[in-house]
DNA sequence: CGCCGAGTTGAACTGAATCAAGAAACGTGG
DNA sequence: CCACGTTTCTTGATTCAGTTCAACTCGGCG
């Protein structure tokens, strides 16, 4: 899946239609190897991303630890979503867990479009309300949740993460050490 | 101001421009009193609010306590997000914390408008984007905050809620008791 | 074979929760 | 304008979840 489908399906509703209407602005591709940087601290983002294959993370930054706010999977967006909006310094960093294959568009392209198409407006709108509602949980989550409780949650809820990403990660996006994830393991056991 | 103001200026960057261009879905107005909930658990919901004057909370719940998500001052929406975007029931609670005047819309009206007007998905788009910002603000708080740090920069950063909203709501806001947050204030002064 | 990153385990420590009680501020009716 | 009840805020003692730092195990890879 590219973008183009990812709007046909997902944004107007009709999978497989016709795909030309959708071509609302250039996109480009590239590929990553594992434990590349794609989106650097302090860069102002120009670009939002469209995983096609591989996994990335996002990650900010305090007292020279990172902490993981996302984990992306393959048909999702990555993006330093405040500097992209905002073009101010991004505080998050993106980066390839595994190798990736990664299509791209320019902030100026999707802009541009926005001022002719509801189509366009249409995908931004939905692209940013999916990511909304992600966050929403998460808020849900650091608010109601214990440490064992989000990590079980997560079994259920997100099973490919805890299949494919390695436990100091895991521990990084639940919000704590990975000695503490790892007593909770050996504690659910 | 009023929603079509609110579209003019931080919409589309024109104050005090023509308001008859704006006027893209039908709104009405309505009162409520101090304590009076506005949005409850589980009702599928079918409008957003605009908050013209007072202010408001919203809240999730976990274990009959509540957990405030956000405080809400003139001139910003206030909305059970996921149940109006998904249509499923609400897991957030908005309530008045003071007399409230409020402008709402419906949503079959603004999924109406998003069909033909590129300036309400913009509007649409907009407003999701300032929201999701706040949330990754909010992310990025529960993975680097200690409570002392979290109250020290809602002072700074957002004054009005510390004057104005008693301290037992701030802890349920911060995500720790209130008895927390009196030790952290009898440390910090 | 030896190294290195990933994961586990132990012991001491700390930030925040919990439970219980009391003080201060607030508003509402008499 | 005072009295009373209610809500808001504070303080104390104890418990607990998660951190920190250190050491050790295991598996993969050059």
């Amino acid at each position: 899946m590219g973008i183009y489908q990812y709007i046909n399906e997902k944004v107007l509703g009709n999978a497989g239609g016709d795909l030309e209407e959708v071509q609302i602005f250039p996109t480009y591709r590239m590929k990553v190897k594992k434990n590349e940087v794609v989106t650097r601290f302090g860069q102002i983002e120009d670009k939002a991303y469209f995983l096609i294959s591989g996994i990335m993370e996002s990650a900010i930054e305090k007292d020279g630890e990172l902490k993981i706010i996302s984990f992306t999977f393959p048909n999702n967006f990555v993006c330093s979503y405040t500097s992209f909006l905002l073009q101010t310094p991004s505080e998050i960093q993106s980066k390839a867990i595994t190798d990736c294959e990664i299509e791209y568009f320019f902030k100026e392209d999707l802009e541009q479009a926005y001022k002719t198409s509801i189509v366009a407006n249409q995908f931004g709108r939905y692209v940013i309300e999916q990511l909304f509602i992600s966050k929403l949980k998460r808020e849900n989550d650091f608010l109601t949740k214990t440490a064992k409780e989000a990590y079980q949650d997560l079994i259920k809820e997100r099973p490919e993460i805890v299949q494919e990403i390695p436990l100091n990660k895991i521990a990084k996006y639940l919000g704590i050490q990975p000695e503490s994830l790892s007593r909770i393991r050996a504690e659910i056991s």
